[in-house]
RNA sequence: CGGGGCGUAGCGUAGCCCGGUUAUCGCGCCUGGUUUGGGACCAGGAGGUCGCAAGUUCGAAUCUUGCCGCCCCGACCA
């Protein structure tokens, strides 16, 4: 590597390597601020939605798809909608090109202007209502469940790789209820859904909390999100769940016919997470020498890397390597044994370090000689000896604990920096020294939330769930509070 | 869009201020050989619209102007 990497300092981009090319292509302006996903990095997201989508249909949802392009007038049909995301989005204005009549390339054809331009979705609320318009009629037909992986564009003015990327992928659910309360435990739920899949098979532990209405999603009543923070101090957003209330139902003139033969607005939902969590996986866990993939979503749980002197050896350390593959497969174990003749072993091994991929299995003739493989763990860098008796048992244990020994440091890290502050000096002080999340009394306007923010760069990351109700006095302005909020500067 | 930095081989770079032989170095790549328990070594070799365009000049990587792109900070944000 020819820079040097500090987590602290949140230079990840030497680590982007392997799973992305950073800037999309990047001699386009037009694609500024995309990126392509590589093989590995776009395995891991695979192996990321896979889980996702088997809890989703666990908890009785179902995949739709709806259009990519959005007529204009349907952003507009929201008030609150089309204030948080008109102003970013990209529009599509003609459908046909031709060849320049000037002389050489393609323009633009004027000839084939349309009528009414098309956006390309930057959130999918206003055509997938326009849809269950048509889909709801009926108490019968709800509660409606459906969620679409897909992509997204938004124009952000600055993009930031995984973080805020002009396209990204993603899922969003929009569901539609008949009850107000319904609406609600669906909104929970899936919060609950990202925060388990966050904190189990990504190894990074979140709050679960609401947003003040300053950070709330455009069209939103109530935004719940899961906030994790990295290693830098910063927190970031995972996960967001949304309680849309009557809003979209009402723009889009969704109704339905309750059993008392009334016609209602239906309640409704929408969730999502996106290849953020891609960014939140590596600035949660990286270190110095690269990715640490947590075993239950890396590509890649296993590489084994021969060791060989000559090339009459390498046969026999083929055969053994090849029962340990079978064995460590039949556990449902992904392995990949690497005896390319490219690289020497010492190269291999810092390879699939910087990848993250979570053990490494050493095979040489010594090793063989005494029935044991050298087994090094990625996330502490140990390296043991292991029988070759019960080998694969041993690497299936190894894998778990690996898993939860990257949980518990992350848990521990957390709360290492979550801090109470009660004066504005301290607040500060914290907040530059220490960075981390901050619990303090507010006094619940949003004019001092701004004030906050414009002075120290924090923000409300969210009002905790099952929060303590506690007397107290406003960080910044003195006036009475119930509770304390959490602070961060974030991503 | 405002402020700052930058663009030279696949990657990282020297040269630019002060214009002048064949554009520097390292990594990587190719060939041959020796190697292989923590990023091997020797020898030979290939690879360049110096971001793009115009201008100044006998001569431009170097000076001027415009444009494009990238990175960082701000506004925006999953």
């Amino acid at each position: 590597m020819s820079k040097e990497l500090t987590t602290r300092e949140a230079d990840y981009s030497q680590w982007y390597n392997d799973l992305v090319i950073k800037g999309g292509l990047a001699d386009y302006s037009a694609v500024r601020g995309c990126m392509v996903i590589k093989p590995y990095g776009y395995a891991l997201w695979e192996n990321m939605r896979d889980q996702l989508d088997k809890m989703f249909k666990e908890t009785g949802h179902v995949n739709a798809y709806f259009p990519l392009l959005i007529p204009k007038s349907f952003l507009s049909k929201e008030a609150a909608h089309v204030e948080g995301f008109a102003k970013e989005c990209a529009v599509v204005t003609h459908y046909r090109l031709k060849n320049d009549p000037d002389g050489k390339g393609i323009v633009v054809d004027p000839d084939a202007k349309l009528e009414e331009e098309l956006i390309i979705r930057p959130t999918s609320e206003t055509i997938i209502w326009n849809t269950y318009k048509d889909w709801i009629q009926s108490y019968r037909d709800l509660p409606l469940l459906i969620n679409q992986w897909a992509n997204v564009v938004r124009w952000e003015m600055r993009t930031r790789l995984f973080l805020r990327t002009a396209e990204f992928l993603w899922q969003e659910g929009h569901t539609a209820h008949a009850t107000k309360e319904e609406a609600v435990e669906e909104t929970e739920r899936m919060l609950d859904i990202y925060a388990t899949f966050v904190e189990e098979y990504m190894a990074v532990p979140v709050i679960r909390g609401v947003k003040t209405a300053n950070e709330r999603f455009a069209g939103a009543e109530e935004t719940y999100c899961i906030e994790a923070l990295m290693q830098d101090g910063k927190a970031l957003q995972a996960g967001t769940s949304h309680f849309l209330g009557q809003n979209f139902a009402k723009a889009f003139e969704v109704q339905f016919l309750n059993k008392e033969n009334k016609l209602e607005h239906v309640w409704a939902t929408s969730w999502g997470v996106s290849t953020r969590l891609i960014g939140t996986l590596i600035m949660a866990h990286g270190d110095d020498q690269g990715l640490i993939m947590p075993p239950k979503i890396a590509p890649l749980q296993v590489v084994i890397v021969p060791i060989y002197k000559g090339e009459e050896s390498k046969p026999v350390i083929d055969e053994k390597v090849k029962g340990i593959m079978s064995e460590l497969k039949a556990l449902g174990i992904s392995v990949k044994y690497d005896n390319s003749d490219n690289s020497r072993p010492g190269w291999k091994f810092a390879e699939y370090e910087l990848k993250g991929v979570p053990v490494r299995i050493a095979m040489g003739l010594r090793d063989i000689e005494n029935n044991v493989a050298e087994v090094a763990r990625r996330d502490t860098k140990e390296k043991k000896a292991i029988s070759l008796d019960g080998l694969s048992q041993s690497i299936a244990n190894l894998l778990d604990e690996i898993q939860i020994n990257m949980f518990n440091k992350a848990v521990q890290f957390r709360n290492e920096n979550m801090r109470e502050a009660n004066e504005w000096d301290e607040f500060v002080k914290l907040l530059d020294d220490k960075g981390g999340f901050i619990s303090a009394h507010w006094d619940g306007t949003a004019a001092t939330e701004d004030k906050i923010k414009e002075l120290t760069k924090a923000t409300i990351r969210c009002i905790p769930m099952n929060n303590e109700m506690e007397d107290g006095k406003c960080i910044f302005t003195g006036a009475p509070s119930t509770q304390r909020v959490l602070f961060a500067r974030a991503y």
